[in-house]
DNA sequence: GAATAATTTTAACAAATGTTAAAAATTTTA
DNA sequence: TAAAATTTTTAACATTTGTTAAAATTATTC
């Protein structure tokens, strides 16, 4: 197993944008690191979740639920931001669970003084607008992904994109993933397509 | 038929977010009105096309294209945006395809402009924010009807919100949004499921 | 390390949807 | 308004995938 992936807290503010050290220190203030165990429940969809997360270091998925389905979305690695976009923008219960499938390090930030931080600091707002066009951007390739590519060929990527975490993902997820029945995506690690 | 809905310029801008007279103005400036026959072509997947355009009046249709299937993503109706997030962002060919489908009012804001006023006025910052952000919520609205609803629960949805409209759409556009075949959109139709 | 629990694979069958093609209906054009 | 073109519906059949349930494998706990 490869040495574990672990991202500053400025690498992760600057994945989207280039800042300022000034407007990194804002950031920094109103940021808290969270040493989170395998399993641990970061955004609930009933519950109000309005801050944002970056992943330093771990895994996450990220899921909608209703009573007799759940769907994964997208699993997130070291560098991605864990966010409830409709819980964040409009203060209300948000569409997605998000758990961490292995033991994390993500660091917070506290959305209310992140919005005051909007209207001051005009780097800040450009950095959070970024957040929100390039979050959009990545949302539209998994839909892509998904309309496009057969679950075959999708379960290919992800073994690409997470060989070392993919053998402890649950079949189930990974299935829910890629929009197929679990008996099905055994169907297809099988090699029976 | 109803009477044509026609939104103004202001209330284009305003459908995302409050906006000072100043800064109305100054997108005013960097912004032209286009009049558009039906079937006019908008936005094409591999062109270049980083200007934002708002829908003023009529119906559009945004679309993705392969080889062998197209698959619509949604219609936008008045008031509505017509953006290809990833060519306004990158600079590079966007995925989105936009048709018009009625004859179309628009108007379009030049990109590079915009982008030079997002660094010198904090409130059109913050207005290009909250517009990434309302798109992202949108779009991902569109994922989860799509992920969770059947494809008859979505044809009485597009019903409910487009009556006017419906009829003049080809099947089609519409089975492939749903995501059926149009053979299969018929058996809904007829009732037969 | 044996016993228990959880997960994954395999099998058999049912149901839903796609494909192809032809018929019917509607719209457009001359 | 008749003819041509386009669009929509219907039919027949094949294929894929889901469901249920049991067997096999792997992981966890005592």
């Amino acid at each position: 197993m490869g040495e574990k992936i672990v991202i500053s807290l400025a690498d992760c503010f600057q994945g989207y944008h280039f800042l300022n050290p000034d407007s990194i220190d804002r950031l920094a203030q109103i940021s808290q690191k969270l040493v989170c165990k395998r399993n641990s429940i970061l955004i609930r969809q009933d519950k109000i979740q309005k801050d944002i997360y970056f992943l330093a270091s771990g895994l996450a998925r990220v899921y909608y639920e209703t009573a007799d389905r759940q769907i994964t979305l997208d699993f997130v690695s070291p560098g991605g931001t864990l966010i409830s976009m409709n819980s964040y923008v409009h203060d209300t219960p948000g569409y997605e669970n998000i758990d961490l499938l292995e033991d994390s390090i993500v660091y917070q930030i506290d959305q209310k003084q992140l919005f005051a931080l909007y209207e001051s600091d005009i780097a800040i707002a450009n950095w959070g607008r970024k957040m929100a066009e390039l979050e959009f951007i990545k949302a539209e390739q998994r839909t892509m992904s998904k309309l496009f590519n057969t679950a075959q060929e999708r379960y290919a990527e992800l073994l690409e994109k997470y060989p070392q975490y993919i053998q402890r993902i649950k079949l189930g997820y990974i299935a829910s993933y890629l929009g197929v029945s679990q008996v099905t995506l055994s169907r297809i690690r099988a090699n029976i397509l």
